[in-house]
DNA sequence: TTGTTGGCTTGACAATTATCAATCGTGGGA
DNA sequence: TCCCACGATTGATAATTGTCAAGCCAACAA
């Protein structure tokens, strides 16, 4: 593995306060590698042989049940997924693809649950993850019972806002077929959303988005931290 | 604290490896309470206390927005909730109520994380029940984005029916209303969705639910150990 | 016993969301 | 340049789910 991503690895928080044994050992057995647009990296059901850490690009994570199929989050750099599977050691809930071009760091689970089980740092920085991750799942839980599919996607345009610097106009990060899939809704839905949402101030151009009317906009997705703060 | 109360906690996967000392330092500021049913012990938003304990009764944990409320989960003993609030030192996520009259054990949020920070075993406990509560919440979040209500309460039916020993007959666990919240419906298209699994072998009379044609049930229901299976 | 309460059910209707088919528009390859 | 492929959009329609109002029924208390 390149130094260099040996370095970004190791600056994320997940990594960073573990002893530097510890991290070799990790380091040891893993490897980077470079994948194109639209490879399955896991299938659900799969046991979990990797930690995956996302260097560059981006990863979509999924899951189909009887011939249907929805997204449940995008992984962007510098993060890790299925973290949960490879510490219990049990299969993949999600299936994982590449949306474009990315480079994937591929730590061996069973290495990661014997250092775990030897450095306390690398365990209570694990357990900073964890929650994280946790409370992540039960905001959008939370989003998708309690709100109807244009207060979703009204939220969901307030928080790309903020992630965007606060602007009135940004772009959509990803395309709508997909961000209908993350929202729990269809194409077809989405692109009657954007209409729907018209009349409360926005205005959509193709992959551009502007809030033209800033206030009556929240007054009407009514954002609550509980839901849609990131960070907490 | 009485000890038999002491005894039980400690017993939990969550506290049985850590130090002695360490547990009986959790357990100097913690103390039980008998509260009545129809209780609502924490708010979401509010800061995060304590951690608790159920000992005995149930706990249904619900989130509000804009009017609106949903029910998340039901704690039964012996288990804890709002670890991941308790560890981040962050605002609860959801509120929670007694169901019945109820037993319940509060350790100060911030001995936990002292203890965390010290007990390397503790820690890796915490990170286990964290991982475990983390993919309960993506088999919900699957199982609500993947299936129509109808599927969803012939799968929950099905997962009832595993845990009264999986008898054909069995009782529902609990009030319709409260089913109907946490299958993501309403009371009434729960009366509804009951009514139209009769024809695939279903059966109710009141709180008691009978699968009379298990192979045609099971074949509409489509049960999926990746949504389904409480364990892994 | 009688009356009341609260949960459950039912019917009629409305809103939301999905499905299907067709069309539009853009960007890349021949 | 032209054509194709693909995503996005639109319209028509159907399925699903929610809302509102009324009625049912069992538990409980007076």
């Amino acid at each position: 593995m390149p130094d260099s991503s040996f370095r970004e690895i190791r600056d994320l928080a997940l990594f960073s306060q573990m002893a530097d044994e510890n991290f070799s050992a990790l380091m040891r057995g893993a490897y980077v590698q470079n994948f194109p647009a639209q490879i399955e990296l896991i299938t659900e059901g799969d046991p979990s042989d990797f930690l995956h850490v996302v260097l560059s690009g981006s990863v979509d994570l999924f899951s189909a049940w009887n011939g249907r199929e929805t997204s449940l989050a995008t992984v962007r750099p510098i993060s890790t997924f299925i973290l949960a599977a490879t510490i219990k050691d049990a299969p993949y809930l999600m299936s994982a693809r590449t949306l474009e071009k990315s480079r994937i760091a591929l730590i061996p689970s069973q290495d990661v649950r014997a250092v775990f089980d030897i450095d306390g740092n690398f365990a209570r920085a694990i357990v900073t993850e964890l929650a994280q991750c946790y409370r992540s799942v039960i905001k959008a839980q939370k989003e998708l019972k309690l709100r109807t599919s244009l207060e979703r996607l009204a939220n969901y345009l307030l928080r790309q806002q903020r992630r965007a610097s606060g602007a009135a106009s940004f772009d959509l990060d990803f395309e709508k077929r997909r961000l209908a899939s993350v929202l729990g809704m269809t194409a077809e839905n989405l692109s009657r959303a954007f209409k729907g949402l018209q009349p409360y101030g926005l205005e959509v151009d193709g992959t551009r988005i502007t809030i033209t009317n800033q206030a009556e906009f929240e007054r009407f997705a009514k954002p609550n931290p509980l839901i849609d703060d990131g960070s907490t």
